[in-house]
DNA sequence: CGCCATACATAACGTATGTTGTTCGGGACA
DNA sequence: TGTCCCGAACAACATACGTTATGTATGGCG
């Protein structure tokens, strides 16, 4: 819950009493092991789940039988659009890693949305970040190489966990497997594993035992050709980021 | 205009003062021509620019120069989200044909949005439907070869243009040049021609002179392995999209 | 301590797709 | 009617990535 809080609060400036608005729409708490569904496709849930605490992702099936993950949800981050019509998912939830996930209760958050309050507008800047990761994602395993893109990938997922503090100096906690950094980036496991290497080769980062260490930020962030323009940090993160490498 | 209402009415019912009220949110017309710049990324816009006639882009350049083409934009697509903050864009928007824009004065439009409306509803359905459709561009280029993304990709164009009215039985006009195909499905030009030449002589479609043609609508879906479910239909156009076989 | 499951690493080989460059045909325009 | 030019077609070659197969760590657990 307070992931939550702290990224709506990094986009949008909230009143103690939103905070507390928030507290009061929470419906019920869960835990989810790793490998579990969390929602299914054609699915319509009438709460707001939030993730609180670990890893999870949308992911689709691919004719093949095999799976594309299409998002990756950290703490904070929802399963469901705060809008009025609550939509079927056309695709799967899974944890990556053990979770735990605040339901909010939908009809009491939207009553609580004041308009032009610092709330609302964190909400919608929310949903636009979301969106615009998708369309990063989209440049990045179309036109990017393999070891680029992973690159990239690690760029933005250090740059997520600043956003909601969850970084400890070059260092984040980092539950994903070979397999699920493969699935994300729509490459064979194999592939990735040699990709990963190479990185790990120019001494730009070390992932190991669910943790992702950044040896050397700048260059890492040159490799990538990345640029957290799309996450709409405002650069308010610089010293965070500078504190990586 | 009219199309923008259609699409928003396809998703949820508009009554007749909405339908005026949008009119009334009318701020100015404009015209492009092909391959004009829309936006550019950095850019806040303060009113909401829907596309009335014409085809557009969103695309983001690539490291080596290449552009990616994240989303196509049909009539009725809007090139800004319904929300209160005015968000700079991460990307840039082009006219892939002659354009006609209608821009929406925002204040205006959501002063006029009551929550439980018609409106309210179809525009968070709109929101929702951009995004699944990323969400399957994510899965198309990064699962399905070639010729099965360019079907799949001619399969969703004729079902949102079926959403929006624009389709002749089983024809519709098709301003994409194979380059343009090329840049949204992450192929080069000459492998796109390649596929293109596949499902011609596999009797399934046939563009040329800015037409596209539906030979065998079945065959089509069954090669592309399409669903339509993430445009979020409904099943309501099954009878025009029989129509196309 | 030994067993097993899981994640990660490495190599050999095949193939889908990209690249370069050339040709062709049909509108736009003079 | 001829000329220009863009979009489309085609071929020869290059390569990044996938596939399959097998080997090596690591950690949980009785």
């Amino acid at each position: 819950m307070y992931s939550f809080i702290n990224k709506i609060n990094f986009y949008a400036c909230l009143s103690q009493t939103e905070k507390a608005a928030l507290h009061d729409c929470v419906d019920s708490k869960h835990h989810l092991s790793r490998g579990q569904t969390l929602a299914s496709a054609g699915e319509k849930t009438d709460g707001i789940d939030i993730v609180t605490d670990g890893w999870a992702c949308r992911f689709k099936r691919a004719h093949d039988g095999s799976d594309q993950i299409i998002a990756l949800m950290l703490p904070g981050d929802q399963c469901e659009d705060v809008s009025p019509v609550a939509c079927p998912l056309d695709h799967d939830i899974r944890a990556l890693s053990d979770l735990r996930i605040t339901r909010l209760d939908r009809r009491k958050l939207l009553s609580v949305i004041s308009p032009d309050s610092g709330l609302s507008d964190g909400l919608a800047w929310s949903s636009i970040v979301d969106r615009s990761i998708m369309g990063e994602w989209l440049l990045n395993v179309t036109r990017r190489p393999a070891a680029m893109r992973l690159a990239h990938l690690l760029c933005e997922l250090f740059t997520r966990c600043a956003i909601i503090g969850r970084t400890q100096g070059n260092r984040m906690h980092f539950p994903l497997t070979q397999v699920a950094m493969s699935e994300s980036l729509g490459l064979s496991p194999v592939h990735l594993n040699r990709s990963l290497q190479l990185l790990r080769r120019q001494q730009l980062v070390s992932v190991c035992r669910k943790t992702l260490t950044i040896i050397d930020w700048p260059r890492l962030v040159a490799f990538a050709g990345y640029s957290d323009h799309y996450l709409h940090t405002g650069g308010k993160l610089s010293a965070d980021l500078r504190l990586a490498s």
